[in-house]
DNA sequence: TAGTGGTCTAGACCACATC
DNA sequence: ATGTGGTCTAGACCACTAA
C-alpha cells in the first residue's frame, strides 16, 4: 500500500529550462496522466537526486512548487506523497473570455461602448486618479451561443494601453494588457448579488428584479498601479464562479 | 527615488525559529508597519547576507515567502523591492465565522438541525461515501446584531468529528474541525446568485423571489478524503465575498 | 561594464515519524 | 535505530538590466 514508485525521469542539461523545472514538469504531468497515483509515495530526496544526477537542494525546489500548486504533501519521517483529491486549478486571476474559450463555450464579445470619460469617484478612487481627470471606459457585453452572459463595465487608467475596439471584441481585456507589456501582479475582488434595473435586465434579457452575480475587480500591475477597475453582471443561470483554494500553511 | 534603506535587522541563533522565517517576519512587519515604504530597494541579497551572518540562499528563501504573498517583486538586474499596492490578505480558505469575528461583527449561530441522515446522491457524490449511508447533516443560521445573514448547511461524513450543538454555537465548523486534529488542505467552490424560495426567503427574513448570493464548498484535508460539502444561501445586503488574488507566474 | 537576481552544487546537522 | 524531510552553508556560474 502507498508503494513508491520507480518513475522514468530525466533532465537535459543542455535545455535553457531550469533543471528544477524540467522535472516539476515531468513529475506534474505524470500526476496529471495518472502515472502517479493518488497515495502514491516519491521516494525520498536524496536518493532521487542520485538518480537523475541532481543536487538535493535542485530536487527539493522541483518538489516544492508542486507541493505549493496542491499536488504534493510533504511529511517529515513519512515522504512526500501524491494528494488524494482531484486538484483542477488553484484559483488565479482569471480572465472570462479564457475561461470560456478553455470551457470550449466560443464566448463573442460586442463592444457597447469604448471612448474617454472624465473619473467619478468611484473609479478615481478605485484607480487612484484624480476625480474628473480623463479615463476610458469600456462597456461590452460578453455572449455564448448568441445570448448574453456578462454585462462588463471597465475603466482604465489614461495612457496606458491602446484600446482598439476590433482587438476587444477578438480577445479579452487581459490578454491585450499582457500583449502591451503590463505585467499583471495582484487583484483585489468581491463578489455580490442584487437584484437587475431595468437597463440592466433589458441588457442581459432577464427580467427587472431577477437575481444577478455581481463582480467588481481592482487589478493592480507588479509596480503596484492600478491598471483596470471593472464593474460586472452576470446572469446567474448562465454564470457562476469556480475555483480551488488551497489552504496557507 | 527609490532608495535602498538600511534596516535594523537580527537574527537569533539559539531560537528555534528558522532564521529564513525570523528574517520573513521581520521585513513582513516593516512592511506592515510602513518602515518599508512601497518602491523601496531591499539591497542586494549578499550584501544582505553578509550583513545577517546568513548564507545567501536563506536569505532568498526569506525573500521568497514575501514574494509569494505578494508582498515584494524581485526584478533580475533591478533588485528587489516592496510591492506598491494596498495588499490585505490572499484568498485563503476561510471560515465564515472567524472573517465576521475579525471584523468585529460579534456573530451568533443558531443550530437549525445537528443529526444524522442517510446521503443523498449530491451528498454521496460530493463526500465520496454511498448513497444512503449515514452522515452526519448541520444547519445553522448565522445572525449579526441579531439579523440573520447566512444559512448553511452542511454534511460531514461519519466518525470523523464530533458535532457537539453547544460547540457549534460557540465557535465555527472549521475551528471545530482543526482542533479534532484534522489539517484541511484544500476546497472547491462555486459561488453563484438565484432567486429566494419560500422556504429560503422565511429562513433569511427576505421576500420570496429576492436575490440571494449562494456558496457550495467541498472541503478536502491532506490526505485527500473530502470532510465537508457546505451549501449556503447569504443575504447579499448583508454579505458578499471579498478577497485578493495573485497572478501566479 | 558592473550589479542584480536565477540557478546549481556537495556537502552538513537537526527534528520528527516510524518500527 | 533508521529513514525521512527541514534547515543551513559557502561557494560557483549564468542571464538579464542599466548606465
Amino acid at each position: 500500500m502507498d508503494p513508491t514508485v520507480q518513475l522514468e525521469l530525466s533532465v537535459d542539461r543542455g535545455s535553457p529550462v531550469p533543471l528544477y523545472f524540467q522535472l516539476s514538469q515531468q513529475l506534474e504531468s505524470a500526476i496529471e496522466h495518472g502515472v502517479l497515483t493518488p497515495g502514491t509515495l516519491l521516494g525520498n530526496e536524496i536518493e532521487l537526486a542520485g538518480r537523475l544526477g541532481l543536487s538535493r537542494p535542485t530536487v527539493r525546489q522541483a518538489i516544492q512548487t508542486l507541493v505549493d500548486k496542491g499536488l504534493l504533501v510533504r511529511r517529515r519521517g513519512v515522504g512526500t506523497q501524491v494528494v488524494h483529491s482531484q486538484v483542477k486549478r488553484p484559483l488565479e486571476l482569471s480572465s472570462l473570455y479564457d475561461d470560456l474559450e478553455a470551457a470550449g463555450q466560443r464566448p463573442t464579445t460586442k463592444v457597447l461602448v469604448n471612448t474617454v470619460v472624465a473619473a467619478s469617484a468611484e473609479v478615481a478612487a478605485a484607480l487612484g486618479v484624480a476625480e474628473g481627470g480623463e479615463v476610458h471606459r469600456v462597456e461590452r457585453l460578453r455572449l455564448t451561443h448568441g445570448e448574453p452572459m456578462a454585462y462588463m463595465c471597465n475603466h482604465l487608467p489614461p495612457g496606458l494601453l491602446d484600446l482598439d475596439t476590433g482587438q476587444l471584441e477578438a480577445t479579452g481585456l487581459y490578454r491585450l494588457m499582457r500583449t502591451a507589456g503590463i505585467t499583471l501582479h495582484s487583484a483585489r475582488q468581491t463578489i455580490g448579488a442584487r437584484a437587475a434595473t431595468a437597463g440592466e435586465a433589458e441588457r442581459l434579457g432577464e427580467q427587472t428584479g431577477a437575481p444577478l452575480l455581481t463582480m467588481e475587480r481592482v487589478t493592480f500591475d507588479d509596480t503596484g498601479r492600478a491598471v483596470e477597475f471593472g464593474s460586472h453582471t452576470y446572469r446567474p443561470s448562465r454564470y457562476s464562479f469556480e475555483f480551488q483554494l488551497l489552504v496557507r500553511s
